[in-house]
DNA sequence: GTAATAACTTGACACTGTCAAGATCGGTAG
DNA sequence: CTACCGATCTTGACAGTGTCAAGTTATTAC
């Protein structure tokens, strides 16, 4: 009765909730996810995880918020872990290192921009800060793509930082939700759209 | 009381309930509708809609296909209504009209392209049916554009589509669920996704 | 007119999120 | 060591959800 057991106190129950509720999610999806089921899994009562959250809002939010850090380590490494790639081939690992988190990960990539927290409920604080730090780095990686013009310098680094993730993030839901559903086809999909998104290399007509 | 009026049988319960949902759901949200507020509005008892609709995804269903005629009759028109413009201009209005649509409609296109059918619910075969169309339409339309020259036929028609509607969907999905919150740059955004989605016209470099 | 059937209602069940009030424990002040 | 306090957890309750089963009523077919 030391570990594990039957205490009044759990002793480490908010991060206990956490990784059980981020368990169930990775394996049913948001729907799958109860307050109650969630609490009745872990082992305490109904009411009991609502002294570590406010609400199941708040739950949500501190998971999507611990996928932006996992997405953002692994993105933010890229360039130097692949220093021998040109600007074009580092933008379509990119964009393929993108899809895959999305494909990997499809129900904490649906918490993370969801309509669930960012139109329904309301983001934390916390949650806004980190997606904003992903952004933000992404901002600052198509800036320089146009300055090395691989990418196209008509138009504001913030619109064409918009549409370029637009299109990524339109694959991935189109696959996460089921409205297409042959995900042989992801990479290939990937690379068209990297493709099409990039300059065409002078001469390539 | 001869329309409108406390009849045992409503008459014509089925469009009414449609209607009605369509509205509920344009106002609030697809979350906004539960069955029992549906059939409390419309002044049925609670299980009423169950014998014009299998389940509330059935109802779903119905929206949806609405939604995806309303759809297609905007975007097949647009070629011979602008006969006067070049394939860049026609192509950006279409991406325009795309996201205009999903900007006027947002909760229908929701329902429409959202996983709560595609991906937890089960698709009508009609739905399938209509869909389906839509996107055999914007195929055929790639494949003009690659002929002239104004899409790359480097990749197949199916990518280059896939990628392009990937784009629009991703924009839209961005505004509508609250992720990007700034709609006055919808049309700006827009412009920018197609131009950098077509070829740059020789000797733009 | 009677029988079949479509349309609708009431009752019930198992869920959901979350509030209010009470129980229990761990740690600290005296 | 004792008394207390606050953090932690529990039980009870409420209003809401989708939908099944069984009963009621009106419309239609013969």
């Amino acid at each position: 009765m030391n570990q594990t057991k039957k205490h009044y106190h759990h002793g480490d129950l908010r991060q206990t909730l956490l990784d059980t509720a981020t368990a169930i999610i990775s394996e049913g999806g948001v729907d799958a996810l109860s307050m109650r089921k969630l609490a009745d899994h872990v082992g305490v009562s109904r009411t009991a995880p609502y002294h570590h959250f406010k609400d199941k809002n708040a739950l949500l939010c501190a998971i999507a918020e611990a996928g932006f850090k996992q997405h953002f380590e692994v993105v933010s490494l890229l360039p130097q872990q692949h220093p021998q790639l040109d600007k074009h081939a580092l933008f379509e690992l990119y964009v393929l290192s993108y899809i895959r988190f999305a494909d990997s990960n499809p129900e904490t990539y649906d918490l993370m921009f969801g309509k669930e927290i960012w139109k329904l409920g309301q983001p934390s604080e916390a949650l806004h800060a980190t997606s904003r730090q992903c952004f933000q780095h992404w901002l600052e990686w198509i800036e320089v793509l146009q300055t090395e013009k691989v990418l196209t310098d008509q138009h504001p680094t913030l619109r064409v930082a918009q549409a370029s993730w637009a299109t990524l993030h339109g694959l991935c839901r189109l696959l996460n939700d089921g409205i297409y559903v042959n995900r042989d086809d992801l990479e290939e999909m990937g690379k068209t759209a990297a493709a099409m998104l990039l300059k065409s290399p002078a001469g390539a007509d």
